[in-house]
DNA sequence: CTAGATTTGTTCGTATGTATC
DNA sequence: TGATACATACGAACAAATCTA
């Protein structure tokens, strides 16, 4: 029998043709977050179909994080700017059937975190820098419980998500965040990725320790290869995840 | 005024909990594409709600591209694999409003293609190799109208997103082919970034065929490190490409 | 090719919760 | 506080698509 799967529909949507409408209406006008989308009777009139079709689309607005839909008088869509949580979840469907590796989660960390890094050093405010210092303080307690271990591990990560945050690439953020969160998930719900937690963690901190050095001093060549060596031995502590990571993509709830 | 976009609505939607389960279920038996879901009655009876519940759940999973919904016989929905398209449609919501610069977008070229090309190396067919070829001879030709310049620039991105494809890194895959694909779509709809034709379509070339060369004779770090150069090279042609780039993520339509 | 079975898709009406004024 | 506007949810009936005999 043929897959039927691959059969394209023969029509085109009207509520996905009212979708792509609008997203280039928005673009086009340079509508900001908070703007209103126009009400339902308007979008009704505008492209001649019934309200159960504008909802359809409007729906499909507000699962892709583009709207949000309010309720009571003056409610309707709201423009919103996509949150982070959102684009991370969409992306982590698609990859839930791509099945990338551990390994492969490590290498992309090495590859990107020295140049956020590099990037982020001219841009840490003190109050950054300072709220880097807490969470390496942190990670320094003794540990005496397994979720103190667990919050320290997960502490360890925020040092690197702040940084993405700052380094004024929007991609490289998202993309630095993304791996940080997604080594997060494992840490959490696999409880995997906690290997030689001793000598780690103290291999991390010693990093950590000298990264806000090299931050502070405005080194950001230094600091991106002290990240990358720090990238490295991250790597090597966390070789032994090498199995495919499915189930842990589409099973996770933020 | 308070912004009220910033409240977080009191009750989680009966729909949204439905996905959840429904994402749960799928990761968690291990489902693959073309598997089944339950049809809407005994999604009904599962979760104790309407059949408008649950076509709201079926639509957002739709939105996600998790699944596909077909009426008849042996109906339903289907799962799907997610495809590249929609993470990318949905990947450029995101970045709509984080509005990354020219810059950024080859700044991350930069990063990611050498490891790409080195990644990929020992991993492409002689299939691959001829087609990369004959994408470069398609570059060759002397162009004679713009239709033809446009679609040369095509090609020489097209050289790129085979490489990302074939990486073997799904992540770093999926991110070579958005940059590719974010730069074709500058390309054909903003029209610009077709800076110096000449000398930049040549150097182009040139690096390509040295890139084959490489690829041909397994030698990966050569790979990488020409690679950069090409980047660079690039990058430094595409300088004046410096405006913000909003109303280009959302607008264009693939 | 037709007829019927099966499953999704659409459209009503109604009720209820909730936010705004 | 109460009226209003909108979203959410339910149920039932009907329409459309698609497979199979």
């Amino acid at each position: 029998m043929i897959d039927k799967s691959l059969r394209i529909p023969k029509r085109i949507k009207r509520s996905d043709q009212i979708v792509e409408s609008v997203k280039r209406w928005v673009a086009q006008n340079k509508m900001q977050p908070g703007d209103r989308l126009p009400n339902e009777r308007e979008l009704m009139e505008q492209f001649d179909c019934s309200k159960g079709t504008v909802r359809e689309a409007l729906k499909s607005l507000e699962v892709q994080g583009l709207v949000s839909i309010r309720t009571g008088p003056n409610g309707g869509a709201l423009l919103e700017r996509v949150p982070y949580e959102k684009a991370s979840e969409l992306l982590r469907n698609f990859l839930h059937f791509e099945q990338p590796s551990g390994p492969d989660i490590y290498a992309l960390r090495t590859l990107v975190e020295p140049e956020i890094a590099m990037l982020a050093t001219p841009r840490l405010s003190p109050d950054d820098l300072n709220a880097l210092v807490k969470l390496v303080e942190k990670c320094e307690e003794e540990p005496e419980t397994f979720d103190e271990r667990l919050s320290q591990r997960i502490a360890e990560l925020d040092f690197h998500v702040l940084l993405a945050q700052r380094c004024g690439n929007a991609m490289l953020a998202f993309i630095g965040r993304f791996v940080n969160d997604m080594i997060r998930d494992l840490v959490i719900f696999k409880k995997s990725a906690l290997p030689e937690q001793r000598e780690f963690s103290c291999a991390n901190i010693a990093y950590h320790k000298q990264l806000i050095e090299a931050f502070r001093e405005g080194k950001a060549e230094l600091a991106r290869d002290l990240m990358y060596e720090h990238m490295k031995s991250a790597e090597h502590f966390n070789k032994e995840l090498e199995g495919r990571l499915n189930q842990y993509f589409l099973g996770v709830t933020n």
